[in-house]
DNA sequence: AACTATTTATAAGA
DNA sequence: TTCTTATAAATAGTT
């Protein structure tokens, strides 16, 4: 279409390349937006001139969003545009779903739950498991308590004697009005022993209840199993 | 150009429409080939009807690699396409393995480990909810094993009734050789009948071992601790 | 899918 | 690049 029928080859001439390029860019552009309009169809056209510079068509329909375009090429196609990192990355993400899925049935089983698939061998490898855990667990508890025991008893000694300095030093004083630093001095002394001694006292109260926090799962927590 | 000139808007006649597409389609197809010879150009030219199909042309410089496109698209327009899609994949990959850390660290403290961070609240709310689960197993078991000894005393029963049938049945034989038969049949008896009542008898040799499959990590399966 | 009157695109020239 | 214009090409309406 034009003043001469030319051969439909590569253009030699740089110059009138780049022209026919810009005529026939134009050309090919109007055609992209009347298809888009006449026919109702989406329509993405990028084209790079020779010189690299770079044009882009698309339809309005398809929300300026080039990315929209290789999500549908993708699906109608088949074929994936991210290639194996995406896919990896796609696989890794599955992979962690499935060890999720395992470690909260795990949990379940811990705390007595989902153990209508566990065979009698597996019960009692499990319930076994569970007693040496308790068994370890309390130990620790101990331990901590006895732990902190000792830091108060040893907390009091120095307070006692620090009192004991104190004392020494106000006498004086204390012959004016002995009632009030004594008096302090047994209030302290007595909660202190009460702490670090009375162990099975201080906590019993605590060990009683039976199901405390059942509304978070039975005491411990369990907050990890609610996490998506 | 054609028998009338026509208005650039959507054409409202479906099928007119759907021919309309195809026409002009098969024209900025041509329109994209020749621009790619004739100029040396790259092209990329995706068309989705209002039907939903797809046609793709892609210049022959551009290897067939659709991706190619893209990559070059982004590289000339210095618009990121898949980043967003890419990132939120990251992200959740890396939630998830946060969240199974903290499956694992749970699974851990019910093991009777890493306990050196709880206080002496939580030890003791992990010990009464340990304390809790080891009763709900150990009922789970026992369940398993009266429902499995009931089973097997209704089987021995059948078996008992079909042999007394067999006897009944077999008496002329039993007259020419009554060692044989009587032989198998009490051997069946004794074999079944331990099965089936000795509860405490059958499982006792497995009760009785302190630390079954120690080298597997104190025996319930644990596997899932080891997964990556 | 084929025909064809007409419109549209564009090659060559300015 | 853009305009002009003769001509090739595309296609709307029809069969």
């Amino acid at each position: 279409m034009g003043r001469g029928k030319i051969e439909i080859k590569r253009i030699e001439n740089a110059t009138n390349r780049q022209v026919t390029y810009s005529k026939r860019r134009s050309g090919i552009l109007k055609k992209a937006k009347e298809l888009t309009v006449l026919c109702d169809a989406e329509v993405s056209l990028i084209m790079f001139s020779s010189t690299g510079k770079m044009t882009e068509y698309l339809s309005p329909s398809l929300n300026g969003n080039t990315k929209r375009v290789y999500d549908k090429y993708q699906q109608l196609s088949g074929i994936s545009l991210w290639n194996s990192h995406y896919e990896s990355l796609q696989n890794a993400l599955n992979k962690q779903k499935e060890i999720n899925r395992r470690l909260r049935r795990e949990i379940r089983q811990r705390m007595g739950e989902d153990l209508d698939e566990l065979t009698i061998e597996e019960l009692r490898s499990l319930e076994q498991n569970l007693e040496a855990s308790v068994k370890v667990v309390r130990d620790r508890k101990y331990h901590v308590i006895i732990t902190q025991t000792e830091t108060t008893r040893k907390k009091l000694r120095n307070h006692t004697e620090q009192n004991h300095g104190l004392l020494r030093e106000f006498e004086p004083i204390l012959d004016e009005d002995p009632h009030y630093v004594i008096a302090h001095q047994e209030e302290d002394y007595e909660s202190a022993i009460e702490l670090a001694h009375g162990g099975p006292n201080i906590f019993a109260f605590r060990l009683q209840p039976s199901q405390p926090n059942l509304h978070n799962g039975g005491g411990y927590n369990c907050h990890d199993l609610r996490l998506a």
